[in-house]
DNA sequence: AGCACGCCGACT
DNA sequence: GTCGGCGTGCTC
């Protein structure tokens, strides 16, 4: 069926982008009378397999010979994907570096979903002038016509099951007349918020915010507003309204959260708003509601979507406003695979649609600070806890006076305000952002220490699990008998805390307190993070003891003391954004203590009371900490004062990883306002497997450091086992 | 990303 | 002598 066109018979020649890490388009030939136009998905024969991939436009004519083409198999029956999405899929390959086809893969990332959706097959009891002389009437079809007696159709599988019968029973029923089958097209799995609904009573700070943000929905028209609010604002409020206008428009829209997975809470707050749930996108969809959820999308039966970064690329038809909740969150930056910022592509879709963009936090990035600082983005500002709640009051403890005994973690001042919280029948929680029991196990007879082969990592030993874990490749093992080393038996011991450590030391000091561990490895799914923050509501639990991901905006009214236990965990490693992420979480899991009309208090276990984090924490004092960080980041040129990108070169052994560093170092220009520095290891020197080693290039604010990156890295060939990935503006320098 | 092609060890 | 290991390279 391929070339049923005769060669001399004209054709359209179209370039079709394949999700393959390729850069280049491929020319196939179509029929005319397929109409192809950019952003339509067609299916396609390459090598021995058929792919689908989008169409750019029209096939460059000198770049493959007419005879090596070969035809586009079909025209796939989805809307065609929008200008901007095409727009926006080449835009981020140009700044990110990657191939366009990695990019658009993240644009068409449902395998199949670009088949219609299956016709369902409903049942009813038939009429009994229908019957055939088979239809006899045993136990088991009487039960299955009592079923479809009382209630409505249904499909085969949940008849069988209603009525306990087998599959054949209702199969035999169908073939005599007694059950009738009928096809329909599938009911709508999307309803549509009502946007009429009355909202909350909003406050004077907060109706004058949402005023703002629903008259740029109106003016339809590219923005950036920022959204600064301090927890317990009511941010999610306001920027609720701006959605009900955007429905109020006949717009779609779009909100981006760093982790969908423990929103519960937030998708409940938006049926409260609406009426309904909104549509949700995160990467652990089932393949048939991702489907579905697609194609909604597309032919705009969706009309408010919330997601992770992935949601980005979905192919809105109408979109009319883009939120993103948390702008701050390190999350929305993806490392691996496409390097690129969720939230800076987020604005880079607004201005490709013409639309606003809120940037919303309690703690603004940086960057979106300076944007609001230069006049390029608006604001907008909440500064009031509704009701009587006020800011919990923050104070530090030396943990230079007040070390904890040996082998303990909690400090006396510490353990003594738990005591009281405790005795007064409220809640504490104990945050610890470290996995595990212990971080390092080593031998106290040679003190070798126990480290991931693939990683430059220690492996961090779960008792629950009984396990040993790398945290970076997720290698998993027994704990070993004897040492590796110097094979001592039962020699090992745990050095410093982690949450399951944590929690011994608390069983031991509050006996008869009920405790909860959280952390990822114990709330490994919506309903066991539900479940959680239902039964620390109902104060079943007196003390949490949490990683991060108890920071995220729970509202526990009886939680009044939250001590961090290792408030400078995040300041080693010398990023140029650990100091931020550490206020960012701290301030964040700060807000977690006396929501309601209860104070809290928060105390933060530190070896250094006097940097400037620590003292804005204790201090309430956000401003002189951003101007902290801003003259620092301006001295040394970082982000955003200048630019920064970085260049990952991995390799099986150190020696062919070194050798194509130094070789690619070498390649490097010599460019006015343009600084190579490296290689040097990456600072995880060894990650599954593969030897790192990085460069890192330094830039002005003017340097148009992709196209320096572009001339530089284009001529350079690499042994194909080497591996070479760019990240411009990296975050986590892993 | 697949999948084929290609060049070196244990089997009918 | 072949089956098959996965290292390298192409796919319009």
């Amino acid at each position: 069926m391929t070339d049923l066109l005769p060669l001399d018979e004209p054709f359209d020649r179209v370039s079709v982008l394949l999700p393959l890490p390729l850069d280049v388009a491929y020319d196939y030939k179509a029929d005319p009378a397929l109409e192809l136009a950019r952003g339509d998905v067609v299916e396609v024969p390459l090598g021995q397999r058929r792919m689908v991939g989008v169409v750019l436009g029209p096939g460059g004519d000198d770049a493959v010979a007419p005879e090596r083409l070969r035809a586009v198999f079909r025209r796939l029956d989805v809307p065609r994907l929008p200008r901007t999405v095409i727009d926006l899929v080449e835009w981020t390959a140009a700044w990110t570096l990657a191939p366009r086809g990695n990019v658009v893969r993240m644009a068409i990332s449902t395998p199949s979903a670009f088949e219609p959706p299956a016709p369902v097959v409903v049942h009813t009891a038939g009429p009994q002038e229908d019957w055939t002389g088979q239809a006899r009437l045993t136990p088991a079809r009487r039960r299955v016509l009592s079923v479809l007696s009382d209630g409505p159709a249904l499909e085969q599988k949940d008849l069988a099951r209603e009525a306990g019968v087998g599959p054949s029973v209702i199969k035999g029923m169908i073939d005599c007349g007694m059950v009738a089958p009928h096809t329909v097209a599938q009911p709508a799995p999307f309803e549509t918020p009502d946007a009429t609904r009355d909202g909350p009573t909003l406050s004077g700070e907060q109706q004058a915010a949402a005023e703002t943000l629903r008259a740029k929905v109106d003016a339809h028209a590219f923005s950036v507003t920022a959204v600064d609010g301090i927890t317990g604002s009511g941010k999610t409020e306001v920027y609720f309204e701006a959605i009900a206008a955007a429905l109020t428009a006949g717009r779609q829209a779009l909100v981006l959260l760093p982790e969908i997975a423990l929103s519960a809470e937030w998708l409940e707050r938006f049926a409260d708003r609406f009426g309904v749930e909104p549509a949700v996108w995160h990467s652990d969809l089932k393949p048939k509601v991702r489907r579905e959820t697609w194609r909604a999308v597309a032919e705009g039966s969706v009309r408010v979507l919330v997601g992770a970064r992935s949601a980005l690329f979905l192919p809105f038809a109408e979109l009319g406003l883009i939120v993103i909740d948390e702008e701050h969150e390190s999350a929305y930056k993806q490392e691996d695979g496409v390097a690129y910022h969720a939230r800076d592509m987020a604005v880079v879709r607004a201005r490709l649609e013409g639309i606003p963009i809120a940037l919303v936090s309690a703690t603004l990035s940086l960057e979106t600070v300076e944007n609001v600082r230069q006049g390029r983005y608006g604001a907008v500002h909440l500064t009031a806890r509704p009701g009587s709640a006020t800011l919990p009051e923050v104070a530090l403890i030396d943990l230079r006076k007040h070390a904890p005994e040996r082998g303990t973690f909690l400090s006396p001042p510490l353990v003594e305000a738990v005591q009281r919280t405790l005795d007064e029948g409220e809640q504490a929680m104990l945050f610890l952002n470290r996995r595990g029991y212990a971080p390092l196990t080593l031998c106290r007879t040679c003190g070798h220490r126990l480290e991931c082969p693939n990683c430059t990592a220690w492996l961090v030993e779960h008792r629950l699990l009984g396990r040993l874990v790398c945290h970076h490749c997720g290698l998993s093992a027994r704990l070993p008998k004897q040492c590796p080393s110097c094979e001592a038996e039962d020699s090992f011991v745990a050095s410093g805390p982690g949450v399951e450590r944590l929690a011994e030391e608390v069983l031991v000091r509050f006996p008869d307190a009920r405790f909860q561990l959280a952390s990822s490895d114990t709330l490994t799914g919506p309903d066991k993070a539900a479940d959680f923050v239902r039964s620390v509501r109902a104060r079943e639990v007196d003390i949490i003891i949490g990683t991060q991901v108890v920071a995220k905006g729970h509202n526990f009214p009886w939680l009044t003391l939250v001590g961090v236990v290792d408030a400078d965990l995040g300041l080693a490693g010398g990023d140029l954004r650990a100091s931020e992420r550490t206020y960012q979480l701290l301030h964040q899991v700060s807000g977690r203590a006396g929501r309601a009309e209860r104070p809290g208090r928060v105390l933060l276990q530190t070896h250094a009371p006097e940097t400037p984090v620590m003292q804005a924490l204790a201090a309430g004092d956000r401003e002189s900490f951003l101007q902290s960080e801003i003259d620092q980041r301006k001295a040394a040129g970082m982000p955003p004062y200048g630019r920064l990108a970085g260049i990952v070169i991995s390799a099986p052994d150190a020696d062919r990883a070194d050798a194509a560093a130094r070789m690619v170092a070498r390649a490097a220009p010599r460019l006015n306002g343009v600084t190579i520095l490296g290689p040097a290891p990456a600072p995880i020197t060894m990650l599954r497997g593969r030897h790192r080693r990085r460069l890192l290039v330094k830039a002005g604010r003017q340097v148009n450091v992709q196209q320096v990156l572009r001339d530089w890295l284009a001529p350079i060939k690499l042994e194909t086992s080497v591996r070479l990935q760019v990240d411009v503006d990296p975050y986590s320098f892993m």
